[in-house]
RNA sequence: GCGCCUGUAGCUCAAUCGGAUAGAGCAACGGAUUUCUAAUCCGUAGGUUGCAGGUUCGAUUCCUGCCAGGCGCGCCA
């Protein structure tokens, strides 16, 4: 048993609650605090004098020194060495699972980045991928069997325009996409006739006619090539692609038609296209009606998509959405109820704006993620070669890709930002710091020159540094689990910020390799436990460690 | 017009389902290196948490109204 758990057990035992919150105090307060404004109302009495009473009652232990009343608050004090001892053992035991929990395998199915296949991502697209790769990294940690997914957009009016945009050209490029993409959309935009050569293309393309199929093959491959290469470069890999023009070869968006006619609530408009009636379905929209075909029959979004999510089967998954979808997806979960079929559970994300307004890759209003990416690489080699002879590409990669994952994690995803050049820092709260923690570990590891023995005395880690990081790495577990709840990488990013802090306060405090032979062994089984806890975080961002910066 | 999200220090962001004195970083200023990496550390300054009410022992957090920004509201995806 922990102290805190020792601490639930005596509260619950004297308060006869079911529930006990524990909190952790302001500095020099304690180790955990018990707030009692609870009872306030059962027990008719002032917090205050509750406190007081309760801190009589609690028998001190091997595990709880002692608790005070301190206002509304019951404060209690644990055993600083028999945590010390009970965590860093768990740490150096459990390696790179510490912190994740036990329980048995279950499936889900991650579906992320999904982006159109256009152009290259801008740096909004880089909010999608990098927190649903955050989920999956999560997830995997805490035990779950996780499929990543990619659904192509293959198919439809902002492709089909990029195919005829393509019509006349010779050779393209994954870099002529945007371009090109850009110039059909003023083209169209001026001479709106030219949007009836689209809608044949696509009529023609649902028809089945080989020689279009492979005009849009072709453009989509080029693209969706170039966008996974961006994206591997960050280390974001997909199980599975699954193509939007499937579900229409595999005739299974006709077979979402046919059951959706079985309920009633399909029906011909005036204009002879499919809609599904959605009033009964709660949805706060002024006319609740989704419509699945054109006029022609050829499909919309929401009639592939929910094809697709039919053929999901899995009994759980989570998909990662920009807020644009909010609606749409009530739509389709709405739709998805009707025909008796799970949804997923959506995470939403706001937009990245720049500070010349709105990102629109139509418009060619937009920042590359690729280019984002460059400009940080040479950052960071401009820092390395301030410091070092020889620049390591792999480790410059490793500190701008860390710095590009911290920067947009770290804002909480239903906020917007706005995009600005100077926002990469590599100082402060950033990636670079919490790298910089553990390649000063590393190399103290590498000076010390011995294996880290873990039979010491712990009763020597006392300074407040070294409380406070023993305090930090015994609450690693709970960030782990509410950043799970929430699924939320900022919790993460907050604690390993401020474990990367108490080590650099350690460090300039306590040295290590100076300290006598059995503070030393203390302080280095400390340092490495908290490199373990750091790697380990940063390993649920997609942050990568280096030996030297 | 209606619905959802957001508004916190000059700037960028935190604040673990309502809790103790609202915390960091950047920028500014002042300090620390004969020392395990100064991509670091310490200090100073910086706040009516958009505005106005309300709920309660207690509100950045919940409710109402207003203001500002974002997103959406039938043949885009």
């Amino acid at each position: 048993m922990n102290p805190r758990e020792e601490i639930i057990k005596q509260l619950k035992k004297i308060t006869n609650l079911k529930e006990i919150n524990l909190e952790i105090p302001p500095e020099g307060l304690g180790d955990y605090a018990f707030p009692c404004f609870v009872l306030a109302k059962t027990f008719k009495k002032s917090p205050i004098q509750i406190a007081q009473d309760l801190a009589g009652k609690i028998k001190p232990t091997k595990l709880i020194e002692k608790a005070e009343a301190k206002g509304p608050y019951l404060n209690f004090f644990v055993n600083k060495t028999i945590i010390a001892e009970d965590i860093l053992r768990k740490i150096i035991k459990e390696k790179n699972k510490f912190g994740s929990r036990k329980h048995k395998k279950e499936k889900i199915l991650v579906e992320h980045t999904s982006i159109n296949p256009n152009a290259s991502p801008h740096i909004g697209r880089a909010r999608n991928a990098l927190l649903g790769d955050f989920i999956v990294r999560l997830l995997r940690f805490q035990g779950y069997d996780i499929e990543t997914h990619y659904f192509v957009n293959d198919i439809g009016k902002q492709i089909a325009m990029l195919v005829l945009g393509a019509e006349d050209k010779q050779k393209i490029t994954f870099n002529d996409l945007l371009n090109l993409y850009i110039k059909i959309n003023e083209k169209i935009e001026k001479t709106p006739e030219l949007e009836q050569k689209v809608f044949e293309l696509l009529k023609k393309l649902e028809e089945g006619d080989e020689k279009t199929k492979k005009r849009f093959r072709d453009i989509v491959d080029i693209c969706v090539k170039g966008q996974v290469k961006i994206f591997r470069e960050l280390d974001i890999k997909y199980d599975k692609f699954d193509y939007e023009s499937d579900y229409l070869w595999t005739k299974k968006t006709v077979q979402v038609l046919k059951e959706l006619e079985k309920t009633g609530k399909l029906f011909m408009d005036e204009e002879e296209r499919y809609v599904l009636d959605q009033k009964d379905s709660n949805l706060p929209m002024e006319s609740p009606f989704l419509v699945l075909t054109r006029a022609d029959k050829t499909s919309l979004y929401p009639l592939r998509d929910l094809a697709y999510h039919i053929d999901k089967k899995k009994s759980k998954s989570i998909i990662v959405l920009g807020e644009d979808q909010k609606l749409y997806f009530q739509q389709l979960k709405a739709a998805l109820t009707l025909l008796g079929k799970p949804s997923p559970q959506p995470v939403f994300y706001s937009f990245v704006l720049l500070e010349t307004g709105k990102m629109s890759t139509r418009k060619g209003n937009l920042v590359l993620l690729e280019d984002f990416m460059k400009e940080a690489l040479q950052k960071a080699r401009e820092e390395i070669k301030q410091r070092h002879n020889n620049i390591d590409d792999k480790d410059a990669k490793k500190i701008a890709y860390g710095a590009i994952k911290y920067s947009i994690l770290k804002v909480t995803p239903e906020r917007n930002v706005t995009f600005s050049w100077k926002a990469l820092q590599f100082e402060g709260d950033t990636g670079p710091y919490i790298q910089y923690a553990c390649a000063r570990i590393n190399s103290i590891l590498r000076k010390y020159e011995k294996e880290i023995d873990e039979k010491i005395d712990f009763s020597l880690l006392k300074t407040d540094e070294e409380n406070n990081l023993i305090k930090l790495l015994s609450n690693f577990s709970e960030i782990i689990k509410e950043s799970q709840r929430t699924l939320k990488p900022t919790i993460i990013i907050n604690y390993i910020y401020n474990l990367a802090q108490g080590f650099s306060n350690f460090y300039i405090k306590c040295p290590i390799l100076k300290a006598d032979e059995g503070l030393q062994k203390a302080r280095m089984l400390l340092a490495s436990c908290v490199k373990q806890v750091l790697e380990n975080g940063l390993s649920i961002l997609g942050i990568e460690t280096l030996e030297k910066m």
